[in-house]
RNA sequence: GGACGGUUGGCGCAGUUGGUAGCGCACCACUUUGACAUAGUGGGGGUCACUGGUUCGAGUCCAGUACCGUCCA
């Protein structure tokens, strides 16, 4: 009983320190903009998540290594701006209402436009900020009163000037083509929002009768349904099977409608039979083959997907569905004798990102950006490195997309987003952009009500693609968009490179004249444990709030971090990371809480270095060296590296052997009171510690940072760790000499350790030890260390001298010119004794074959460089001299037995 | 179909300019010593997917093969 309430006290629980700082943070107002033109800059722009959305595991991947650099920057003195926001998503936003509205037993129609609008506005009113909310869980230190939305009143006027300055200079048009439909979502869909799913399917070979009466022709289709609206058949005009048949015609089977036989290279010989029904309104490149051809393009099927045209269409299947056509005009033919064959066939079907439903090309009216010019400056922009990705190799995803450019479809038969600003003048039909509502006809000047506004809004990709600038205030020339823009950084995910990145590229480049940041960092994708993509729909994804409430958000920022953007491109899910992580808060907790005790009441004052112990400058030196690392691969984006850098140095340095070693310095010094800087060097070590690892752990850092005594260089009345600055290296404090002799200690004790437990001496019982060394450097760094290996390995006697005659029936370590001799003379059990030195004779004859290998190879001492033969000499000669001291104790062991 | 990424101890990964293969988890043993058992200490475990090439020497460079994954068409 008394245990569990003593572990309780002692175990870090970040709940509480979370909601502490969090608190504190947000009520002061810490996270606003600050502005400072004086100091250089630094600002990322976040992806907008959607209003619908809930917070995953991308975007708290994301939101943390934008945090982290954020943090960083702002601790180095650079003045910050990171621009949050969402935006208002279209298709998912009203896809959200109208089934709020459905389950109510309404729908928009009813209600007509300007109803429903106020209704998605009151549904984002009250939950279109969740995400946002979620956000703060994970402590990111967005400029919370600046968060933006696509449909805010200065981000629409952003739009509309966009829109407007684009359609005046002519890259806008309205083009009568075969679009992605979706017949769900009853809108249009660019080409980005189509996901192409290997779907099983069949190939139907149908025959299509000659007019002449000869064998006609077999096509190949994967849709039969669409053959009422074929207009041509198409043959490879180099195809000898077929070259006879062009020009002549052929008759459409269940109808006999008839139609030509063209030639056209775009078909593939190989494909199906080589003779290719050509359906224009149904098919993008059947619409381009019939384009070539001067050919009609009849639509046979409806925006509901449901076949409807009277003139083309067998009464039968008037107002069928796709699905259900197809199987009847599969049977139709079949029973007409038509169909030569079907075969199962795999084929890649689009379905609609939002609702998956199967995609209809169909034709239609939609308005057009025309990309070719525009696109240009932005493929120059990272072919010239000015917007540079990293990993690099993201740049030839864009530039191929950029490249290979196609005219970007931007209306969607949608209500919720921003409605086209064009109007048409019904008395001389002019067609003209706003960017308010016009008062009268440019061109006729028919008043107001003649004139009539498109019915179509804006794909929401088009608003985002204005993201960086619009949420500064562009068009108007704002003091943040002169301070921040171009931003420095954009972090985002690779599936949207093409989807916004790249958009976003083009738009800055032709309103702004300039890039819109110049790194653009890709991070991997969190996948499931057995290396799927994780999806709401298929249930197995996991929930990062979930993850935050059960390890903590310092530890998720830790793993976060640790996964960085270098490595893979994607990383698996692995609830014992968060776990490994969870206990490094807590290791830090409590190195924490002893390190404070021991400050109590300590004025922080300089080091003197005259002063320093052995371990003092180690701790000093290897401090010193983590933050340079630090520093480089901070500059690198190199986070997986930062993340391990500190933890090695917060574990393995400051816990493992520096606070065990302050202990006993600590003791020496309360006793001795001689001016030792065992607290100063703890404070120093640990108070900077925290600075360096606040960007990836805010909320433990601040909790423990408001604990440490504070130097005067610290104003009294500091507010928060994150305005405190970073931690810089001083060269003064590196020390290689003492990093080599701490290390010789180190291996020393290890060496001891391992013998005690080889022998099973208990732990609690203190071992004598008698070291021979054969250098006098060595003997010097043992003397002076004695009281650590004293403690450390629990020693005493501790004998250490330059004499080299080995005692008998001991166990016998070496490290370099030392030999480590425990005398057994009580417990020696001399079979396991020769066991253990045989085992460790056999591992380092093993090494010694290594190396020998090396050196037998008549070539390396010629051609390989100097320098590395003499390292693999000197390993030789290590090896060598460690085995000698095996046999020699090997030899004593003989005589003792 | 095109492009990219991965393949290293049971699992997840690191391996900078080629020079005796590392880390965490898991495993085994010992330890509740005044920061921490979410811990400490010690230990066992790998012919680096395969084939060939370059080199005195390849996990590392080059070419090819296989499998897994992602993006684009």
């Amino acid at each position: 009983m008394k245990e569990d309430s003593n572990k309780s006290s002692t175990a870090y629980v970040p709940s509480q320190v979370e909601e502490k700082w969090t608190a504190y943070w947000h009520e002061n107002k810490l996270f606003d903009l600050d502005v400072h033109p004086d100091k250089p800059r630094f600002s990322i722009a976040l992806p907008p998540p959607n209003i619908t959305g809930n917070l995953h595991m991308g975007h708290a991947l994301n939101g943390t290594i934008q945090d982290v650099l954020i943090r960083l920057k702002r601790m180095q003195g650079y003045s910050v701006l990171w621009q949050a926001g969402t935006d208002h998503a279209g298709i998912a936003t009203q896809m959200v209402v109208e089934r709020k509205l459905k389950a109510e037993g309404k729908n928009r129609h009813q209600m007509g436009r300007e109803a429903f609008i106020e209704k998605v506005w009151e549904w984002r009113n009250q939950y279109g900020n969740q995400i946002m909310a979620q956000y703060k869980s994970l402590g990111v230190s967005f400029c919370w009163d600046r968060v933006a939305f696509t449909m805010d009143e200065n981000y629409v006027k952003a739009i509309y000037r966009a829109f407007v300055t684009l359609f005046k200079e002519g890259h806008i048009y309205r083009g009568n083509r075969v679009t992605n439909w979706c017949p769900r979502c009853l809108t249009s869909l660019s080409d980005l929002e189509v996901e192409h799913e290997e779907t099983k399917g069949h190939l139907y070979c149908i025959k299509y009768k000659s007019k002449e009466g000869d064998d006609g022709l077999v096509v190949a289709t994967t849709r039969p349904e669409t053959l009422f609206g074929d207009v041509a058949v198409a043959v490879h005009p180099e195809d000898d099977r077929y070259k006879a048949y062009i020009g002549k015609s052929v008759l459409l089977p269940l109808t006999n409608r008839e139609i030509p036989v063209i030639a056209d290279s775009y078909v593939e010989r190989d494909f199906g039979t080589g003779c290719l029904k050509i359906t224009p309104a149904h098919d993008a490149n059947d619409f381009e083959v019939g384009q070539r051809h001067n050919l009609d393009r009849p639509v046979v099927i409806d925006q509901h997907g449901k076949l409807n045209n009277s003139d083309f269409v067998p009464a039968f299947l008037h107002g069928k569905e796709r699905f259900a056509a197809r199987k009847e005009v599969v049977q139709a033919l079949e029973e007409a004798g038509e169909m030569v064959e079907q075969k199962d066939y795999l084929n890649g079907v689009g379905h609609c990102e939002r609702c998956h439903t199967v995609i209809e090309p169909l034709l239609s009216d939609q308005w057009y950006l025309s990309m070719k010019e525009l696109a240009q400056p932005a493929i120059e922009v990272v072919e010239e490195q000015r917007v540079q990705f990293i990993p690099e190799r993201y740049a030839s995803t864009y530039l191929d997309w950029m490249r290979n450019i196609r005219d970007w479809c931007i209306s969607r038969q949608l209500w919720w987003g921003h409605r086209i600003p064009i109007w048409t003048c019904e008395k001389c039909g002019h067609v003209d952009a706003f960017e308010s509502a016009p008062q009268s006809c440019l061109k006729c000047g028919a008043e107001a009500n003649a004139l009539k506004q498109d019915e179509d809004v804006l794909d929401t990709w088009f608003s985002s693609a204005l993201w960086p600038f619009a949420t500064l205030g562009w068009p108007d020339e704002t003091r943040e968009l002169k301070q921040f823009y171009p931003t420095t950084v954009l972090s985002t995910a690779r599936e949207i490179i093409n989807l916004w990145v790249a958009r976003m590229v083009f738009t800055s480049m032709k309103f702004l004249k300039t890039i819109p940041f110049k790194h653009v960092l890709v991070h991997p994708v969190i996948q499931t444990p057995d290396g799927k993509r994780m999806s709401k729909s298929k249930g197995n994804s996991v929930d990062p709030l979930d993850m935050i409430a059960k390890y903590g958000a310092d530890a998720n920022r830790f793993w976060f971090t640790s996964v960085g953007i270098k490595g893979d491109q994607d990383v698996k899910f692995r609830e014992e990371k968060l776990e490994e992580y969870k206990r490094f808060a807590n290791k830090l907790w409590n190195a924490g809480r002893f390190t404070l005790q021991q400050l109590e009441g300590f004025e922080p004052r300089g080091i003197n270095q005259e002063k320093l112990t052995l371990a003092d400058k180690w701790i000093l030196h290897r401090y010193n060296v983590t933050l340079d690392l630090l520093a480089m691969y901070f500059t690198d984006y190199d986070f997986d590296s930062v993340a391990k850098t500190i933890h090695e140095f917060t574990w393995d340095c400051f816990c493992d052997w520096y606070l065990e070693i302050a202990k006993i310095q600590l003791a020496q010094e309360s006793v001795s009171n001689a001016g030792g800087q065992t607290k100063a060097v703890l404070h120093t070590v640990f108070e900077g510690l925290l600075r360096a690892l606040h960007p990836i752990m805010p909320f433990i850092t601040e909790e423990l940072w408001s604990r440490v005594p504070k130097s005067s260089f610290f104003p009294k009345d500091f507010q928060s760790i994150m305005f405190a600055p970073y931690p810089r290296p001083d060269e003064n404090f590196v020390d290689d000499d003492a990093e080599e002799e701490m290390e010789f200690l180190i291996r020393v004790i290890r060496s001891i350790r391992n013998i005690r437990q080889t022998y099973n001496v208990p732990a609690s019982a203190d071992a004598e030890v008698m070291i021979t060394c054969q250098d006098e450097q060595e003997m010097q760094t043992l003397a002076n260390g004695s009281e650590y290996i004293e403690r450390l390995a629990r020693v005493n006697p501790l004998d250490i001298s330059m004499d080299c005659t080995p005692p008998a029936m001991a166990a016998c370590e070496a490290v370099s010119s030392v030999n480590i001799y425990v005398p057994l003379a009580k417990l020696i059990d001399i079979a396991k004794t020769k066991d253990k030195l045989l085992q460790r004779r056999q591992a380092l004859e093993k090494d010694l074959a290594k190396v020998e290998q090396i050196m037998s190879n008549a070539d390396f001492k010629t051609k390989a460089p100097p320098e590395k033969v003499a390292t693999i000499e000197a390993q030789k000669a290590e090896l060598v001299k460690q085995l000698q001291s095996i046999d020699k104790q090997l030899l004593v062991l003989e005589k003792s037995s």
